[in-house]
DNA sequence: CTGAAAGCGCTTACAG
DNA sequence: CTGAAAGCGCTTACAG
């Protein structure tokens, strides 16, 4: 910028006016100044600007875990609508424990960010963290910000099923901690018919006594009658796949298997998966814009307010995508009545 | 720091050495002012400190595409050997075109990043940056600086495969193009047995034909005798055991597959996946640490020198993950020979 | 419409 | 061992 002023012979305060497009400058001097700075290739340092205006242009990303497959579906939704508002995204990881993740928002904080978008762990709280803050989580969070509609995707896959003629229902979860399997597992149950049989399997529970990856014991409930397998999300409903396919029940045909998220690989397997699929982009414009908010007001108002929750709790609709694993089940007839006896 | 030095009726210069340990300061006084910055709740500000040294702290991270399934292994590997060295990751997607990889990698300059680590879209070279920048892809990428060495990984596979009895192998890849992709086969290939036969198919290609998530035709292979399938990723090995198994056949027992990377689903399938493991840990340490070591050398030499493109071309040895998909198959015996006839 | 001055919060020679 | 001073590159009242 100095470069700038002392080619052209103007002052630094005109360059930035200039550039900033903040009028104050006749338009001659402006094109040349705007000529200038190309010309000579500048880059305006965002260091100095943060220094000075107090607001970094950056915005934490705090996930749970990294390495869960839901990841870059958030990781990228958020990445575009902060690069959208001119946002660069800082990522941090609270793998492993809850401290974890009060350091990762930490670590974030001593570096300016000038918001914060949270994946909360399970059963922790997200308080005031003297720097806005956005949770992603489930309308059943307490601080949530916004979210899918996690019940109302349940009560997509239940309507669907049960459209298909099933009235026997396996609920597949992993941890009944988890707000967000809850809220869908709840969805389902709420609109499951008067006359449906459900029984709920927490994979977490048959892995404590059976280790990681054991089979989810479905070929028993297929034996007791179950067709519709309903998991809280594609990896399970994946496991569930393969786990009857090996047993060498055929799906559709016997058996409806659907998931939820979209992940990566639920369209391509065989049968494509049947899933419930969130609108990421929306959820990261909310929370992007949420946050965006509140950092415009705390620099229009009094600055000593400090940080402040949000509290919104906006639901975003989820929609059913369906695919091959819930095709009309040769099982059944036009009324939903099992019409072939190889599976009771 | 400069509530600290008006509390303590010191200088701002004497908080700053005494806080950053450079020494000069009595043991005593270094201490109280420690003692009355955690009284305060003091953080320095990042900011302020990388205007000045002209080190922002800040690494960038850019990817392809961050809805790669392998996207958070990197991350989550990155993210921790940039933390560890006390250093952030700002990340940026690639996902479209080339230029929106220029424009990315513009994006994190303007934030003063310290250095980039960047995994390039196919073809792509990443000349000099002005920026001290280290590629991980293969190591017949141009500028690579570390990676797996995917050829080893690839002979792992053939070893492995050749191994159980295996002289049929159905090589599955999805792009020619991709430098990983052909190091991954190129390795198999070399190592497969002199009397083997193989069929190399390319998803990509079947799919422009017959568009996405259709069937691979690997039944055809399994009648034309071929009994092992060995996938350049776990996805496409996903892929090859839900459309084998929907079709009857038994893995292990009338088919092998095989993966690479262990994602994350690959252990909870049924059958589990064999697969080739990464060591991203060490990869990432080694990016991290090539950035690093450029940074330092900048600060101490003349920094005229600007932009410097690491080129150590690490290999990190690939590790293979046996699990059930390639147990040893029943139709052959122990030499090798198949014994039953259900598959030719 | 344009410029001189101050200041964001640090660090780093340089004096004392 | 400690402090006064300058400066990193911007922006923003305030004058002129």
């Amino acid at each position: 910028m100095s470069a700038i002023a002392a080619a052209l012979g103007v002052s630094a305060a005109t360059v930035s006016n200039a550039l900033s497009g903040k009028g104050r400058v006749s338009p001659e001097l402006a094109e040349k100044i705007r000529t200038k700075a190309a010309e000579l290739g500048y880059v305006p340092s965002l260091t100095a600007r943060a220094l000075r205006t107090g607001r970094s242009g950056v915005l934490g990303l705090v996930l749970p875990n990294i390495g869960n497959p839901l990841f870059p579906q958030i990781a990228q939704a958020i990445e575009n609508a902060a690069a959208d508002a001119g946002y660069g995204v800082l990522i941090a990881d609270s793998r492993g424990n809850n401290n974890m993740q009060t350091l990762a928002i930490q670590r974030l904080m001593e570096r300016q960010v000038d918001g914060i978008v949270v994946v909360p762990r399970f059963g922790t709280r997200i308080g005031d963290l003297g720097c806005p803050v956005a949770v992603i989580d489930s309308p059943s969070t307490p601080g949530n910000t916004v979210s899918s509609d996690h019940w109302q995707g349940g009560q997509l896959v239940a309507d669907h099923l049960a459209g298909l003629g099933h009235r026997n229902f396996v609920l597949i979860g992993a941890n009944p901690q988890s707000n967000v399997q809850n809220d869908r597992i709840g969805g389902m149950k709420s609109r499951l018919p008067k006359d449906a049989r459900v029984e709920v399997v927490w994979i977490e529970k048959i892995e404590a006594v059976s280790g990681p990856g054991c089979p989810l014991g479905l070929m028993d409930k297929i034996e007791r009658g179950f067709t519709a397998f309903a998991a809280s999300n594609d990896l399970h409903a994946l496991r569930a796949v393969t786990e009857l396919q090996r047993a060498g029940i055929r799906i559709p045909d016997q058996a409806s298997v659907v998931g939820f998220d979209d992940l990566a690989w639920s369209s391509v397997v065989s049968p494509a998966i049947t899933t419930v699929r969130q609108d990421m982009a929306a959820i990261a414009e909310i929370a992007v814009n949420a946050l965006l908010a509140v950092i415009d007001q705390e620099n229009a108002e009094i600055p000593e307010a400090g940080g402040i929750a949000i509290a919104q709790h906006d639901r975003v609709p989820m929609t059913l995508v369906a695919r091959q694993t819930s095709g009309r089940p040769a099982i059944f007839n036009s009324q939903g009545n099992t019409i072939k006896g190889e599976i009771r």
